[in-house]
DNA sequence: GTATAAATTGACTGGTCAGTCAGTATGTTG
DNA sequence: CAACATACTGACTGACCAGTCAATTTATAC
């Protein structure tokens, strides 16, 4: 009976539980009791699985970041170029936070947060070191600036998790397609050695249109 | 008797020890017992100031976003282009949050945490509209992408929120100057409606070199 | 079926903590 | 001085909650 045994219901329930109530109550703010009751298990149970709260959620946070660091992947491999692979990246973040705004909020507010312990901040990330060596690959075909790589990291990084919520909160699909287009199309030409004037990452269909829905807001 | 009055010494002394303790521990973390103790006061000083524990840390984000922007505002006024306005916020971003750490730090942490209510968090969000504007500006003079502002905003706000932490843990202020250029150049090559290829913001004295200190890491 | 281990239960407890309150000190005003 | 208000104190309390544990159920092995 280990981790790799898929057959875990009420372990999978507790996790699932507690990420909503994390998110939507803070750590400290949901007590454990209330989290195996909406799990629909009982109290001794949590503690079965997790020896303590702190434990649970510093599974919780590795598992979603190991998630996310997956998905940021996906696809990249069948990229030829540099700048096709970060755009690749990019959308692909952005998809990500779209389809799973629970487990985005989660990561925002616990990303800087005491409660997760910091070997598990560290294992975190571990998951995003290959969005580096893209970047260091760039700097070296000189398609990149030739800037620190761990710098314009952290920028890309918090960039699209800036750009997300933004995205997330815009119904209109058309509208966010647009957004999306333009956050990308600034993250490029922030990186590019040699920046468009018009577009960005059009090889891959990502062309940041002028207007399109309209200035509001 | 009121705010306005200077002369509230243990007043201050509980929100200066506030801050520093919520960064550190958190906010159930931080017990008012012991706020108060580090603070050099009663227990019932600290109610009698604060209603409840979340006026109290209310209190101190709206005091620490307060101050956030007006020291990015700061030298605005002066600058003549908006380039040059957008440049002088970048740097006084850096800046602020260099000097200031443990107030980063707990923004940082709480800009995205349900104990600050969510009244705290649109006043805090208020101090920062002036950057919209500015980016306003800029795409009517053609000097900025014709995007969309506010998405502009929050990359800028997030990226700057990125950069700093990197530069706060860069111990030689020879890099550290290096760095801050790199970021504000990237910045300023994402927003350029005609980015440039070699430099940026060079007007006032940041222009980003290729190299410099060097690559490590 | 019997034995052994894993999974699950929920009442219970020991400790912690936000907030109270009755009282004291320190002005201020007439 | 008396009367009144503000500033401050710290022992106390009622509620709450992480984690325990003895007992029960379920699954697996022989």
């Amino acid at each position: 009976m280990n981790r790799m045994d898929p057959v875990h219901d009420k372990r999978d329930a507790i996790l699932e539980t507690a990420l909503v109530l994390f998110t939507e109550r803070g750590f400290y703010g949901t007590p454990t009791a209330m989290i195996s009751r909406e799990a629909g298990v009982a109290t001794g149970t949590l503690f079965f699985y997790f020896k303590t709260k702190e434990e649970l959620i510093d599974t919780l946070y590795r598992q979603v970041k190991s998630e996310a660091g997956a998905a940021l992947k996906t696809g990249v491999g069948e990229e030829q170029t540099v700048k096709a692979k970060i755009c690749r990246v990019g959308k692909n973040a952005i998809a990500w936070a779209t389809a799973n705004p629970g487990r985005f909020r989660f990561m925002e507010q616990f990303a800087h947060s005491p409660f997760v312990s910091t070997t598990a901040h560290e294992v975190g990330m571990s998951h995003f070191l290959f969005l580096q060596e893209l970047v260091r690959d760039g700097i070296r075909e000189g398609i990149i600036r030739d800037y620190d790589p761990a710098l314009l990291c952290s920028i890309l990084a918090a960039s699209l998790a800036g750009i997300s919520p933004r995205i997330m909160a815009t119904p209109d699909p058309e509208k966010r397609e647009l957004l999306g287009q333009q956050g990308l199309a600034f993250l490029w030409n922030g990186l590019a050695a040699r920046p468009e004037t018009d577009e960005s990452c059009n090889a891959t269909g990502v062309t940041a249109k002028r207007k399109g829905a309209d200035d509001h807001d």
